[in-house]
DNA sequence: TCTGGGGTCCTAGGACCC
DNA sequence: TCTGGGGTCCTAGGACCC
């Protein structure tokens, strides 16, 4: 079992937007730094620093109620470009350790370290290297959790925060997953957090107790593989997968909140037009045409509808996408309502390569076989 | 204290087909 | 005469993640 089980590592980058801010500005370190926009905006937080944490303040509070909780704390907007590029040297730092490595998001990443012992040592000491590494090269600090499946790795790693590491050894899952808090599993959140209390579940352990039929009806089959992961089975391809490269995007979206709600059509119909035209920019640069196309509305009272409308031929224009666009919005908006939200997404990729060139999808490897054109029959 | 923006995945119902 | 069953596509909404 053990010899056979694969090393897998999960490196999260501490308080990341923070640290790349304070890499900007060094008169940052050390103080209360949230990130995200100023004080008085309407948004949240992206990030904040830990001087900052300990006031309450996490992200995704709006910065409202961060500025209220932690008065002398620095509001910084965000720099997307500055976090793209970090990014790059995290992932060059990454695969100078091996080439398996998929990056989850913009600052964590799955390594498969399985085999490397000869090259890096013992998984504890490749992940001191890493830490050492990563500080040296891009100046930033990141957590490793260690486990023979992407879920161990990834609640080691949380569990390791900051600058941390931690190893769950190989054949101890079981009794590693039994005493968390369901909260800690990635994947269970508020929702799902209550419907597991309602049902008695505290701990990943309790999920033990119940059977199959009853965890699919209640939790559907992601809480089927969860319990089959507390009781020490393979639990599927995202528990279990291969760890490869990062996959094709397959969706692209842009949305705007408005800093003052509207109802006006000019400002609505010039707003639909810049999200379009980001849109198909992307959509252009990545190569892909869309087929489907959604609008996302919401009104002042928070009330949100999606609504989308699939195309006979897919487009990367900017005008075909407006046009689109434009007629839904029309076709959908309570007249004289006040808005808040407006969104564009494009999505429906795969379905390019039937039309388009094939030749331009080679290199992806083989696992995407639902993009393939079928025969016919 | 009002609640961003960019994503992924899942569910559920209806249309449609065999 | 009271009504199949599976599969896929599409839409809308929602949970969740960083």
């Amino acid at each position: 079992m053990a010899a056979s089980s694969r090393t897998v590592f999960h490196v999260d980058m501490d308080a990341f937007f923070v640290s790349v801010e304070e890499l900007f500005d060094p008169s940052l370190k050390g103080k209360a730094v949230v990130v995200g926009g100023q004080r008085d905006e309407r948004g949240v937080v992206a990030a904040a620093s830990y001087e900052a944490r300990k006031f309450g303040v996490h992200s995704a509070m709006p910065l409202r109620t961060a500025a209220k909780l932690c008065s002398h704390a620095i509001f910084v907007n965000g720099h997307p470009d500055r976090y793209r590029s970090c990014s790059e040297k995290v992932h060059a730092v990454l695969e100078s350790f091996t080439p398996q490595v998929e990056m989850a998001s913009i600052d964590e990443a799955y390594l498969d370290m399985t085999g490397t012992e000869r090259l890096h040592g013992p998984p504890l000491l490749a992940a001191h290297k890493l830490h050492q590494k990563m500080k040296a090269d891009t100046q930033l600090n990141c957590s490793i959790g260690i486990g023979t499946s992407r879920l161990i790795a990834k609640v080691c790693s949380g569990k390791a925060k900051p600058h941390g590491m931690l190893y769950a050894v190989p054949g101890q899952e079981t009794k590693f997953l039994a005493p968390l808090d369901v909260r800690d599993i990635p994947g269970v959140g508020k929702v799902t957090e209550q419907k597991l209390h309602s049902i008695g579940v505290l701990t990943v352990g309790d999920l033990a107790r119940f059977a199959d039929s009853f965890l699919d009806e209640h939790l559907g089959k992601w809480g089927l593989a969860l319990a089959g992961k507390a009781r020490g089975e393979d639990a599927g391809a995202w528990f279990d997968g291969v760890i490869g490269e990062s996959e094709a995007a397959k969706s692209i979206s842009h949305e705007h909140t408005y800093n003052h709600d509207t109802a006006d059509v000019e400002q609505i119909e010039s707003t639909l037009m810049r999200l379009s035209e980001m849109v198909g920019r992307r959509l252009r640069e990545s190569q892909f045409h869309a087929r489907t196309l959604q609008l996302k509305l919401r009104y002042k009272d928070f009330t949100t509808i999606t609504r989308a409308r699939t195309l006979e031929t897919p487009t990367q224009l900017d005008n075909e996408i407006y046009r689109q666009i434009q007629t839904l919005f029309h076709a959908n908006w309570r007249k004289g309502a006040e808005i808040r939200l407006l969104g564009v997404h494009a999505s429906g990729f795969n379905e390019q390569a039937l039309q388009g060139d094939l030749l331009e999808d080679q290199g992806r490897g083989n696992r995407n076989e639902g993009w393939l054109p079928r025969a016919h029959a």
